[in-house]
DNA sequence: TCGGCCATAGTGGTCCGACCACCTTGCCGG
DNA sequence: CCGGCAAGGTGGTCGGACCACTATGGCCGA
């Protein structure tokens, strides 16, 4: 048995986690430019491919970032850089798993909202009716959707926790909502939906957490009922 | 210009956005055993290289899985394959983010436990006890850590949301718990654990959702509050 | 006949070397 | 002094070869 290379796993998974160990340990910070490919592979005794094989997945994972021509980077490693993948989820997820997730936004949006309430500054209340208002002059279902995901994005970062937006990011991704929405807006709730959002902002404005926190939670809860019946029956 | 391949980013980045699309569109059922890489790369005209960082790209997020010698498959896409990722951002977070994760965790802890509340079955108590009394029956760090983390484990699956328990096992990862649970516990912290997690206890035996949730709610933002300290000054 | 062993084909895992596309740098000429 | 151009360096892609492991089926022995 050789105690300098436990042969624990595959070359690649052992690059990956040794990669990830530096950045823990500090060895490598966000934003600093790493060794070439071929140099890392070399430092860890493998072949390029293996280390490309590492890299991607470091890169998927939001960690690293590899720009063609110039180098591999450590990303700042904020919420968003890591957080991107949880848009997969909503993307594959289908059936039960759908309310699942709905339920997750739920809690999270409400008390984004009432974090919101409290803390949203003038700017980003504007920010706020903005896109309140380009959402009902207009009755294109993308724009619509498009003013709606701001709406609540901009709610979500006047909240003040990073990370709790970009989750709520990953759960509000295009297509999830797109696939949802088709159907429930079909059924003509773009005046419930409206009355909803009005809440939400008299809410903001009011700076009153706990009736924000309801508001968000009924929008969400609505639509999260509409598809449990779907699915049910 | 060539219409029938738009050229869009890397080939592999294409490739991965083709296989998720395949899955999505349900070409590809869970379990599923995929072509050969050699075949998958032939099928999209790229090369095995290209073709294997692709598989490697999905394997991280936890769409599909290698088994060495057999073949490639499609996983179950449950929660839990889904999220796995989700516990490298406890990982590599420091800082303020820490608290942000805690925050999120405490939020979704509360709800997970009153959830638990009410609807924890006698077997789920049961074992919900086991650790319990493990957890006060030992002084080795490590095992309390153990039995911790089963413990609020079979409360968020007790929640009936597989997706939340998910999400809550990334955020209890073993690494970001050692990490800010070292300290915490230095000053002395174990009694005050120890009487909030009987007291979440309590509110489980009496279906009370309320009273759980507060419980939870309590236990989470005590190591909070210890953290927003220890970073302020 | 039945059971287990083993050769074999097929799969993912690894490595190598070459070339391409792109960015960066710095030299050179205006 | 400045702008453009050329060269070197980097990630991206490719093809082929071999290794490690698994699964299958036939063969041999009981």
């Amino acid at each position: 048995m050789d105690e300098t290379a436990p042969q624990k796993g595959t070359v690649t998974q052992r690059a990956i986690e040794q990669i990830k160990a530096m950045i823990g340990e500090g060895r490598l910070e966000p934003g600093q430019r790493l060794p070439t490919e071929r140099d890392l592979a070399v430092q860890l005794g493998i072949s390029r491919s293996s280390m490309r094989e590492a890299i991607r997945a470091l890169t998927v994972m939001g960690v690293l970032e590899a720009r063609h021509g110039s180098g591999i980077y450590v990303t700042q490693l904020e919420a968003g850089d890591l957080l991107e993948t949880f848009g997969v989820v909503a993307d594959l997820s289908r059936g039960p798993r759908l309310v699942e997730l709905l339920e997750v936004r739920r809690v999270l949006e409400s008390t984004a909202t009432a974090l919101a309430a409290a803390r949203i500054t003038p700017d980003q209340l504007a920010e706020v009716e903005k896109h309140l208002t380009a959402m009902n002059a207009t009755d294109d279902p993308e724009e619509i959707l498009a003013h709606d995901l701001a709406f609540h994005r901009v709610i979500a970062v006047a909240a003040g926790n990073d990370t709790m937006a970009a989750i709520l990011e990953g759960l509000s991704s295009r297509t999830f909502r797109a696939r949802v929405w088709r159907g429930y807006q079909e059924e003509g709730a773009f005046e419930r939906t409206r009355r909803e959002h009005a809440a939400i902002h008299r809410a903001l404005i009011a700076h009153d957490p706990e009736a924000a926190r309801a508001a968000a939670a009924a929008h969400v809860g609505e639509v999260e009922e509409w598809l449990r019946a779907q699915l049910g029956g």
